[in-house]
DNA sequence: TAGTGGTCTAGACCACAAT
DNA sequence: TTGTGGTCTAGACCACTAA
């Protein structure tokens, strides 16, 4: 098939927006759209992009990269879906003003995800097999008295305790090691056992802590305390988790960048 | 290999998936990916599409709506990003297993967004010009001591107190007429003085009332109340309102549910 | 009017999962 | 081996914005 045939024929000299160079592999198993993705992403980061008006009109870059307009398309698209670029019709494209750009992924679900290895970070203070309460019955989709593993974990930053967390899981999962939970993380746990996350619902409050969680937390009785509930789900819709977490309020705050949706 | 060749072959009694009769509207302005979109989530919410197999591949779709696949893809496509669909390689496309599946916007920006309108639901104590501080001057991108909108309201659901909330706003916005705040809601009236919003930036915390506080919100001195502290930016990344919000949090939560990216 | 993104088409080949 | 989604192409016409 002759499909890349003119293709060589692109040589023109250097157009207005040359500065930006782009390295397109067709042989990597990275989609092209995703490699001008990541490449656009660096070089907004690193400022190469300006915030301001360029990515000069799709047809134009599409030529220049030897790639298809829907192709080109899709890159953009990523990227103003992650909040990065801004499209207007009969416009152009525009690197959205700098300020805050870090993606951030959403609270604590991050720090479980990510939190992990660095040293005692958290510590398993409870690790075993209980019948269901109601509201764990519930949140999980199993008979309320059946059997689940339930985990208590104390994390730590800097040597203070910071939070509280008790997690429930169904008990059809393998069994969690202890010590490697600690290192490891629960979530990364749940994913080496072939869980791959797919949605969670969170509750965000507040309360005063009672005398109990203040002792273990190094707190008042009655300091302000954050509580999060969170149910996470998989691909399929069950339940994997659910967990009740209580932070500190005096060190920790939930915080996060959202995008509004046209 | 003849792949579909026998297309015309597939007449085939109505078809295993045969219930789902889309009205398409080429007339229409609004788009053809973006009408199947809807009709597909409105079937998959009134069950019609129940949580298992379905959506038989998106070639046979294409073909039986008259629609390229590409145009299908990005049908589906947006409702595997609102977490209705999931799509497996080699497997198919599956209606995600029920559960929590209501999108709910984020926490209380869709508040301030929707809850509008009824009643005499939050109240504006105060509505002036005054010198930027130093933290409300970096929120907004202004020099600091000058001038800026700030905004204090009072929520209620019910008839009792909720929320103090307290927003700045440059002040090169117009001026905002009380008593259609009130009526409107903040987020409305900016979006008809022309600005669109594109992205916020939150920290929810928690700490207890102090006196004053906890007399404006009929509250117990001490009693733990949710914080919260938004920048929220335009399309072109300009702040356009930075708010401190406070909320009891004997009487209100931050619920909302996040996807995992993958 | 000219230029931009928004939508749409009709194909193609590939990678992966199930059989 | 078969069927699925994942990627990619090379066009086309339209709607909106700006000059």
């Amino acid at each position: 098939m002759a499909k890349t045939g003119g293709r060589a024929a692109r040589s023109t000299a250097a157009p207005a927006l040359g500065p930006l160079d782009f390295a397109l592999d067709r042989g990597s198993p990275v989609p092209l759209y995703h490699q001008l993705a990541q490449q656009l992403e660096a070089a907004i980061e690193r400022g190469v992009l300006a915030p301001g008006n360029l990515l000069g009109n799709e047809v134009d870059l599409s030529v220049r990269l030897g790639l298809s307009r829907p192709t080109v398309r899709q890159a953009i698209q990523s990227l103003v879906d992650k909040g990065l670029l801004v499209r207007r019709r009969g416009v152009g494209t525009q690197v959205v003003h700098s300020q805050v750009r870090r993606p951030l992924e959403l609270s604590s679900l991050y720090d479980d995800l990510e939190a992990a290895g660095q040293g005692p970070a958290t510590e398993v203070v409870r690790n075993e097999l209980v019948p269901a309460s109601c509201d764990v019955a519930a949140a999980l989709g199993v008979p309320e008295g059946g059997e689940v593993t339930v985990l208590d974990r104390l994390r730590r930053t800097h040597g203070r305790p910071v939070a509280l967390l008790r997690n429930y899981l169904p008990a059809s999962l393998p069994a969690f090691d202890t010590t490697r939970l600690e290192a490891t993380g629960l979530y990364r746990m749940l994913r080496s056992a072939g869980i791959t996350l797919h949605s969670a619902r969170q509750t965000v409050g507040a309360r005063a802590a009672t005398a109990q969680e203040a002792s273990r937390l190094d707190e008042q009785q009655g300091a302000a305390l954050l509580t999060m509930q969170r149910t996470a789900y998989d691909d399929t819709g069950s339940p994997v988790e659910y967990g009740t977490h209580i932070y500190r309020a005096s060190l920790y705050t939930f915080d996060f960048q959202l995008l509004v949706r046209p």
